[in-house]
Formats: structure tokens, C-alpha cells, sequence
DNA sequence: CAATTAAGATAGTATTACTATCGTTTTAGT
DNA sequence: ACTAAAACGATAGTAATACTATCTTAATTG
């Protein structure tokens, strides 16, 4: 592949911030930094008053791209979700068996990237593990219902439909595929991060990544794949 | 089954309270009503100052019990999953067939009680949402580590083991009955979630609790088990 | 009946998550 | 080159949050 990837703008719902942050060099620092940052402290103890001081401007220039740091991280993760929709249509667009087709959409969306083995956005890299971290915290709120109106989480469910088609052509008679789907991603995120706090959740498997290998026989098994390809 | 349950007292970590909440009336009441106005208004618009002026006491009160608002949310779930293990212990006990076993530990930890059908703790009923928008929330990134040294996950852990024994002496080669095992606990709260408010990331079925389908047919499948009990 | 404990009352603090205003600099269009 | 608009910096202010501290009174216990 390419570095297509670093000239091809991922659009963000502009429902999301009020002021576009790729538009000027102040927003990318306060993308850039604001991902760091929010890795460093956690989002419970990020503030934009922190970031300011550490990109060396003010709290009001950062509130006049976002509206809140709750919009921010919907912004990060969105833009994360973005990048992953992007490299899936792009990396399974020469397949054609089904099969394969989910087992590559399966690798780009749950996998760790691996920088030496494929080329990535580099701000995919540095999103992996604060949506490892963080994502869970951006749904479960009493103002879910208002974002989703809003698009926030129409990325997420449009690869979730995605997927989802796939499901339907190779088991048509399967009866929860959106369910498998959201599962698998939603684990991903949350089987990483036991991983790394609390292993007695999870399982290792020496210099494999066990997630991917647990994630491929949950589908081959429920989906009743049978044989290798 | 009868009414054992109402004096059976679930022991919660001694470490996430700063004074044991049944050890007073004053105690009952934070929890009681704790659960219900976070239920109200969502754990983020939830303060010790407002529940304070609910059950005509002080702020200051609330702090003697419980150190900050998040080792509340942590003890009330510790205080779900200790009632969960409870019933797991007394509803599998003379259960010896450890698939019949598997099962029924399995409704135990995800189904959504239905009072006319079997009889539960009247906390568990109005826990259990608690735990479904919530309990992501308990696992602030950069706390976790100091939380996990004091045992604030051991019920739960130990729920898992529970369950990956059982998977063990079912099938002893799958390899990740402990990701299975958290996996589909961890899904049955977010896939509970999306059904109300991200329907299009779920599957529903008519009259049926589609993730407890879900769920068996997945542990069936993976495992291989095969006919029914 | 004294001593301890629990709880109410009140005050105070640092921080958070913003909003508002105003002046200066930069940029864009003509 | 000039003007208008937009962007940004600087500063101030606010209500709410998440606590801590202290003091007094009421209830319980030995």
C-alpha cells in the first residue's frame, strides 16, 4: 500500500466540534497534544485548561473548536472510526469471496497495527489505545440519545452494516450478526485493556495475538465456517 | 425458593467504604437512594450533595460512609456481584452435570430477572440497570491498578473463574475460557445498552431475550457442545 | 452517668467546566 | 496597499463540583 493515507482527509460529523480542527495549525496541535495528553492523565483528569498551557494557548481558543471535552473525545473516536471505515473499504475493496472479505474487515477493525507489517495512518496508531482506554465511557451517558440524533455514532453503525452484510452472505440464517459484530468490537476494546489491568479476565497466548485468534473461531464457529483459507 | 434472601448479607470489600453502610439506618438510606437518583439522572449528574439534601442529611454524612462518589459506584456494584455470586452458588449447588451447570450459571450472571418468575434480591432488580449504563464507567484508566491491589474486581474475578472452570472440565481445549467467559458478561451489559438507545448494533427478537439466545448459542457453538439439555 | 460514637450544621477551598469581553494580530478580498 | 473580517490571545468571572475541616448536639453503650 501506498501512503495515500497521509494526503486523504477523514471527515468528522460537523455536528462534533464548532470549528474545524484540521482548518488551522492551532486545531491540529490541539488534536495532536489533546491525544497525548488524554493518554497521560486519563480522560477524568484532562482538562482543556492543561492543554492550553501546554500547547501555549489559551482555554477560550480551544473552546472555540469544541464545545465541551466530552464532544472532543466523540471527536477523537469518531475520527479513529473514520480512519478504520476508510482502510476497510480501500483494504478489502479486490475481494470477493465473503469469507475472506470478513476475515480481513475482522483484522482491520479489531487488530492491534503493527507499524513494520502495514502501513497505517500514524494517528491511528496513537488512537488504538485511547479507544482501547476511553471508549467506553463516550456511550453510556444520559445524553446518548441527543448525539446519536446528531450522527456521533453513525460511523460505528455504518461499519457495524457493513460487516453485518457480510454476515448475512455467507449465513444467511444466522440470526444475530449485528449482535456478533458489536460483541467482537466491543471485546476487542475491553479484552486489550484486561489485558494490560486485570489478565485474570482475559487469556494469553505466547507471541500471538490471542484476541484476533479467539475473535476468528467465535466467527468460524458461530457462523459455521468450516475449513482454512 | 424462598425468602433466605432477604437476611442473607452480602459481605462487600471492606476497602470501598469508609464506614459499612448496613451498620446504620443513615447507611441504608445512602444506598437506596444512591441507586435510584443515579438511576435518575445518570452517574456524571449524580453528587453526594444532592442525594444529601434527598434523604435530609449533609454532604459531610454522605463522606463519613464512602470516600469519594466513584468508591460508591464501586461499591454498589461489588454489592451486585457479590448477590450475583451468592445465587450462583445456591442456584447450581445441586446441579452436577457441568453443562446443565454452565447454563444455568449463565442466566444467573446475564438474564434480566423477572420477579414473577423466580425470586431475586430487590436490590439485584434495581441494580441491575445500575450496572448495565454504568458499570463501564468503574474503570478509570489510571485508578484501576491501585483499585485492583485493594480487591476491588475480586468478586468479579472470581465469578470468572468460577464459570472457567466449569468451561474447563466441559471442553479442557478451548483455549480462552476466561475471554469467553468475561467477553459474553461484558456484552450482555453494552448489548442490553445499544437495545434502548443504538438499536441498530444489536438484534432483537420477538418475545425472546435475544442475548440469551445469543449467548448459547455461542458458548454451544464455540465449545462444541452439542444436543440439547 | 460518663464516655464514646454518630450525625447535623456550617464554612471553606481548590478545581472544573465553562462564558464573556476586549484588544491585537493575521488573513483575505478588492 | 487598504479595509473588513476572522482568528487568536489575554484576562476576568461564574456556578457547580468534589471534597475537607470544625464545631455542636443527639443517641448509644458500658
Amino acid at each position: 500500500m501506498e501512503d495515500l493515507l497521509s494526503t486523504v482527509d477523514i471527515k468528522v460529523n460537523e455536528k462534533l466540534f464548532l470549528k474545524n480542527p484540521t482548518s488551522s495549525e492551532l486545531g491540529m496541535r490541539i488534536v495532536n497534544f489533546g491525544i497525548s495528553m488524554i493518554q497521560e492523565v486519563g480522560f477524568e483528569n484532562f482538562t482543556f485548561k492543561k492543554l492550553a498551557a501546554r500547547i501555549e494557548t489559551t482555554e477560550a481558543s480551544i473552546y472555540r473548536y469544541f464545545e465541551c471535552k466530552h464532544s472532543f473525545l466523540l471527536y477523537l473516536i469518531n475520527w479513529y472510526w473514520g480512519m478504520i471505515e476508510y482502510r476497510l473499504l480501500i483494504e478489502t475493496a479486490n475481494i470477493d469471496d465473503p469469507i475472506r472479505k470478513l476475515y480481513k474487515s475482522l483484522h482491520v477493525i479489531t487488530s492491534v497495527p503493527n507499524p513494520e507489517n502495514e502501513l497505517v495512518f500514524q494517528r491511528e496508531l496513537s488512537l488504538k489505545s485511547l479507544v482501547i482506554n476511553e471508549s467506553a465511557k463516550i456511550y453510556r451517558t444520559k445524553a446518548v440519545d441527543k448525539e446519536n440524533e446528531d450522527g456521533a455514532y453513525s460511523v460505528y453503525k455504518s461499519i457495524v452494516a457493513r460487516i453485518v452484510e457480510l454476515i448475512v452472505a455467507i449465513n444467511p440464517n444466522y440470526p444475530y450478526p449485528a449482535m456478533l459484530i458489536s460483541t467482537i468490537i466491543e471485546s476487542s476494546n475491553h479484552q486489550r485493556f484486561f489485558k494490560d489491568h486485570l489478565p485474570k479476565l482475559t487469556n494469553t497466548v505466547s507471541n500471538k495475538d490471542a484476541f484476533e485468534h479467539f475473535a476468528l473461531d467465535l466467527i468460524n464457529k458461530t457462523l459455521e465456517i468450516n475449513g482454512k483459507r
